[in-house]
DNA sequence: GAGTGGTCTAGACCACGTC
DNA sequence: ACGTGGTCTAGACCACTCA
């Protein structure tokens, strides 16, 4: 009764049987959260064997419809609550005497209880980042490290560079939390940034960032790179954002020129 | 002399094989557009079934790092050469009196060649573009839909929204180019755009977009929301662009206000 | 302990690309 | 014609979850 698969079809049979089950969700017959059937019925079902089902349900995953677990059974990916991350275009409050910075502000703003954990080294920074610096060959940048959290579950990944020939004297070089912002360090040694460049690239994680950011088969994320540049359009900080789709939206507000 | 695999480790073979590549990808051993060994090769080198080694290939295929093709092989992905959307955040020429769009006028610059196909239907849109719009339950919006595409591969699907209580009597509902743009057409019925917010997700394609833009495995997409403020703050258009992560940097210049 | 998904093997036939 | 990946089957053992 449930069977428009035509096993004779030119259509690979786990293709229609992902066909099937994709519809099914997408239509709301399974909504998120729902068990779909697990992996011996679907072979009864639809007269296939385990290996071609679970092609099918591995389908699915890829495309971040659906999760599973060993012992549980395959679902339909509840709809995580986004989080935002919130870039503001213009900075009204950017010298703001805050206690915290922006992003702890920002979040617990939203009612959740934020973390986060820095640490610092002296890198030669990857080709990229060199580039946007327009650093000479072998100089080197402080690297500010942090891992932020959210309920205590891992969020985003953020590396700051810093060329060493501005920031080797300051305080960015230590491994402490900088309260009013490393931002708020470059402008106090005269190099305030006036002007940003944002870069915005998807991918899939690495494995490192899967294991870091606890980041589900089938869910990109978003690389966020931000240039900052002083009044004399040096760039004094590349600051390379990594961040689970699942949980952010990146949001712009922008007021053209008037 | 190759086997850093253990058939006896906790991690399952296939992603010790998966490392294993990934590994040799990453290091440079294994160049863009170079072929993988085959898989009846990887079989013997690792004493592994075939549906073993496919799962580890299915696995690097899946984080976007290799392409395979009947009858050829497995190869590393080349990079592809970045198309830019910059999306202008000053708009020093938003009222220029160009023969083409924006965005032909940007792609044109780059040295390539682009097209695009226009569809035009009124509809009852979306739920989150009706809010993001501030409709009334039933009211119904003109749909443009615009599939662009840049030396004869297709490149982008863009959907704008307007709320026909606004553009019932104009050209926006025509199923013609218009060459001077839809905001101009706005602009001239008192409904100037003067601010923006953008909203960028990342996800996996569907399979109608993976057919539309051909998406290759492994390959997320962006979508980016704009919505359009007129000077009462009433919004006016919502445009949803779906752009191919591999083909596409969203890119941002922002000034900080002075 | 029963049921679930996770991993793996061995073998088969087919469709496509290249030569 | 040959070698490649694409699809599919049948069966096995294991690890985990849940009642």
């Amino acid at each position: 009764m449930d069977v428009p698969i035509d096993p004779h079809s030119s259509r690979a049979l786990y293709r229609q049987l992902a066909d099937e089950l994709r519809s099914k969700i997408y239509s709301g017959e399974l909504k998120p959260g729902a068990q779909l059937p697990t992996e011996r019925e679907l072979m009864e079902q639809f007269d296939a064997s385990r290996n071609t089902v679970r092609l099918a349900l591995g389908q699915l995953a890829n495309e971040g419809l659906t999760v599973s677990g060993r012992g549980r059974g395959h679902f339909v990916r509840a709809s995580a609550p986004l989080l935002f991350l919130a870039t503001r275009s213009e900075s009204p409050d950017r010298r703001a005497n805050t206690a915290n910075d922006a992003w702890t502000t920002d979040v617990t703003a939203q009612g959740r209880t934020p973390a986060q954990t820095i640490e610092v080294s002296i890198v030669r920074p990857p080709q990229n980042v060199a580039s946007l610096l327009e650093l000479e060959e072998g100089e080197t940048t402080a690297l500010r490290t942090r891992l932020r959290t959210v309920d205590g579950e891992a969020n985003s990944l953020s590396m700051s560079y810093f060329p060493m020939s501005i920031v080797a004297t300051t305080e960015i070089v230590q491994p402490d939390d900088i309260v009013r912002g490393a931002n708020r360090v470059l402008a106090e040694i005269g190099h305030d940034q006036v002007r940003y460049l944002d870069q915005i690239t998807a991918r899939m994680p690495t494995p490192d960032e899967r294991d870091a950011l606890r980041i589900g088969a089938g869910i990109p994320v978003h690389e966020h790179v931000r240039v900052g540049y002083d009044a004399d359009d040096v760039p004094v900080r590349v600051a390379v954002t990594v961040l689970p789709a699942d949980r952010h939206i990146i949001q712009y507000e922008l007021a053209n020129a008037q």
